[in-house]
DNA sequence: CATTGTATTATTGTATACAATTATACGGCT
DNA sequence: AGCCGTATAATTGTATACAATAATACAATG
């Protein structure tokens, strides 16, 4: 028998308004009322408060004179998300070269072959969904929940800015092609060029997308 | 007119259950239903809801078969812990070195001076909690929300392991004169000497705990 | 015309009711 | 005794009702 389970309207009401947030569908300073947003999904006001506490937490949403406001990030956050991963990134990978097993490897290379082969097909959107599961399956390959759960909230909050990427066919290409080198370097337990490779490739991605923002 | 704030039952119950999670009156996997808690605390299941999404969020419980459980913090989440924090917390002293501002500072002298003075006296509780103030300040000097949004819940989370330095007497004049020399540095902007300092600071607090831990 | 006071509306905070699911206890059956 | 099935209880998920607060609109007044 095959487990359906059944996703909380609460958690679906924060995932749907997560993702609307971080892609860019809200924009900064959009108020968010609770009854707005029950007329808009469809649901209670009991779910919708519990997801809105929860991007909360995430710093995603702030309290404001009336309801809720998107908290934006800027140009600093980014830089500043930058410098983070920069200096975490790197031990992440050198930990997940040591640490992984079969399952998250397989899935790791599943995703830089879909890359690859998204690449010829132009198609952005795939290619940014499959650059998360890059990095996010080597977070958890890390071993460390805590890593994990300092990284994960700052790969999400680029979301925005990664269309950028992936859109410019060139980067997109050495974007990948960085991937496949960083998966080459983990697959073979080389945690100290893993490391490397993946600074380089976060300053490389850094570089272009501050260009992008002048 | 004094603004007298009114706190939401939410917000107070989540603050207690953090600080009673943290401070480890709620052990390891100890479980959390929401009827107990209504009862224990003497609210409704909204609020309790509400608190209960937060700390999921934090990661600080964790859904089981019944209720919610809390997420222990073991030796190996230490680690890591120290480990971003030597990291991140260098370059948050040298940016709160170059951005601070004079009642920021103010903030960070008293606590040290409390720190200082409680050393006298012997009390352990209000050391460690001065200790919270002074690092909590230092990365609200830094001028990145993104920093201390990082740093915040990682300090937070070794409160429990803390509590063992400030009750060593000779760890605990230790680490208050190194916060002093960390204060000098701030005033003085001497970003490079601040960073130098926290990250020698970071690592003797974590081989004492880490002693203490075997 | 600006301003202030008031009425109205909108919004949140909290409690509670109800449904659905899941764990648990208990009794009968082999 | 051990196991299965059913009834019961406990627990969560969701909706809604009500109260309190805060924002807004608007009219009266100087």
């Amino acid at each position: 028998m095959i487990e359906h389970k059944t996703i909380s309207l609460a958690d679906q009401v924060f995932e749907h308004l997560e993702t609307d947030i971080l892609s860019g569908k809200y924009s900064k300073g959009e108020a968010l009322t609770e009854s707005k947003l029950c007329a808009e999904l469809g649901v209670s006001r009991t779910p919708i408060r519990e997801a809105l506490r929860r991007l909360e937490q995430e710093h995603l949403i702030e309290e404001a004179p009336k309801g809720m406001v998107v908290v934006g990030i800027g140009k600093k956050d980014l830089a500043d998300i930058f410098e983070i991963r920069a200096a975490l990134e790197g031990k992440a990978a050198e930990m997940a070269a040591e640490n992984y097993n079969d399952e998250q490897l397989s899935i790791v290379r599943e995703a830089l072959e879909f890359q690859e082969f998204y690449l010829g097909k132009q198609d952005p959107d795939r290619i940014k969904s499959m650059d998360s599961r890059f990095h996010e399956t080597i977070y958890k390959m890390s071993g460390s929940v805590v890593f994990y759960d300092v990284l994960m909230p700052l790969h999400k909050k680029i979301l925005k800015y990664r269309k950028a990427s992936v859109s410019d066919s060139s980067r997109a290409a050495a974007s990948v092609a960085e991937h496949r080198a960083i998966y080459e370097a983990i697959a073979s337990h080389n945690g100290e060029l893993a490391s490397r490779l993946i600074v380089e490739h976060l300053n490389n991605a850094y570089s272009h997308i501050s260009k992008g923002e002048n």
